[in-house]
DNA sequence: CCCTCCATGTAAGTCGTTACATGATTGT
DNA sequence: ACAATCATGTAACGACTTACATGGAGGG
């Protein structure tokens, strides 16, 4: 029931269409809750049914404004403070690693590799996504840039801990 | 689809019953790829429709013991080494970080306070879970080691990460 | 005899993905 | 005129969760 709060905290800043919340979602969440047109627009109406937000203004093309009500500010605060995190977990990636002793070590070590470099590269793109943002706009950009920099932090982490993989591999390998 | 790699994965080990692979998945694989037990019977038959598995053996109290087919090792070697990780990302903790503007700065740095203190628990938990293991048996643990230290790394991260956040909006609190 | 563990299966409902379908407005 | 962008909706299918349902086997 996650996407549901995505969309409160977002209307928490400001009145916005289904439209505007997805190209907020294209950008910058899609790092941390991605999701498709589809499904924003199907939650709207859902939450737009359980009162927790108002159609407040029709423009043109069909476009409808939502803004969040009192009930939905109260659902926000709930989630964000009483319901306990659910933790991250399910990583085909990982899953793949736990997996690795269906094929050979010298094939295991170059899944590693490849992966080790799929991070670096992902490090590089945050990076670059920091230089190029505005940071002194809205309420979002404040917890934005703290999120942004964990996903500096576990790209680094991820490559770091595939290059010691390999090692291991190899040590296991050339030991016993 | 990737519930359905880990089971043939596990297989790939050796024969073994549902019930044995709810056990694994209890244990070890949990942290990882989580599945319920509803959801690996009803895969095993599909598997088994397939034509990935096969029954090997029917025991006592209906078991039956499965067992990995020929077909069933190509398309695990396929998915391990040829499709393309899909770096799972959602995670509910970083999207409540991301949306914290909602709710007063004292009350997001007790958001993190409480977080940190979650990651160091569960460290302390894989360290205790790397004491107890007995890493000298089959090919599961070779790999599970790297995963199980991958799971170190990042409680470590998030621990320290989430200080770092807590005092970046105290600084901002004070300043701006 | 009864409790625990072994062992499997199905059903209802939600969440997520992909694809289809439609149409208005603005800029060139 | 035409293309790009704005703008919303629905249908089908697969993945996951929770709950229900059943029964055999072994130990005390």
């Amino acid at each position: 029931m996650s996407l549901r709060h995505a969309l409160l905290g977002l209307l928490a800043e400001g009145p916005a269409s289904g439209y505007d919340l997805l190209g907020t979602f294209r950008t910058s969440l899609s790092h941390v809750w991605p999701a498709t047109q589809s499904q924003i627009y199907t939650e709207l109406t859902k939450l737009d049914a359980a009162g927790l937000t108002r159609v407040a203004d029709e423009g043109p093309r069909g476009r409808k404004t939502y803004e969040i009500t009192e009930a939905g500010r109260d659902e926000l605060r709930h989630w964000l403070l009483e319901v306990p995190p659910s933790g991250y977990r399910r990583n085909d990636n990982l899953l793949r690693v736990f997996l690795l002793g269906a094929v050979d070590t010298a094939e295991a070590g170059a899944y590693l590799r490849r992966e080790a470099e799929a991070a670096r590269r992902k490090h590089a793109e945050l990076q670059a996504v920091e230089r190029d943002t505005d940071w002194d706009e809205g309420g979002l950009s404040v917890y934005g840039r703290l999120t942004l920099e964990w996903g500096k932090r576990i790209t680094l982490l991820q490559a770091e801990w595939a290059a010691w993989a390999e090692q291991e591999i190899e040590a296991a390998r050339t030991s016993g």
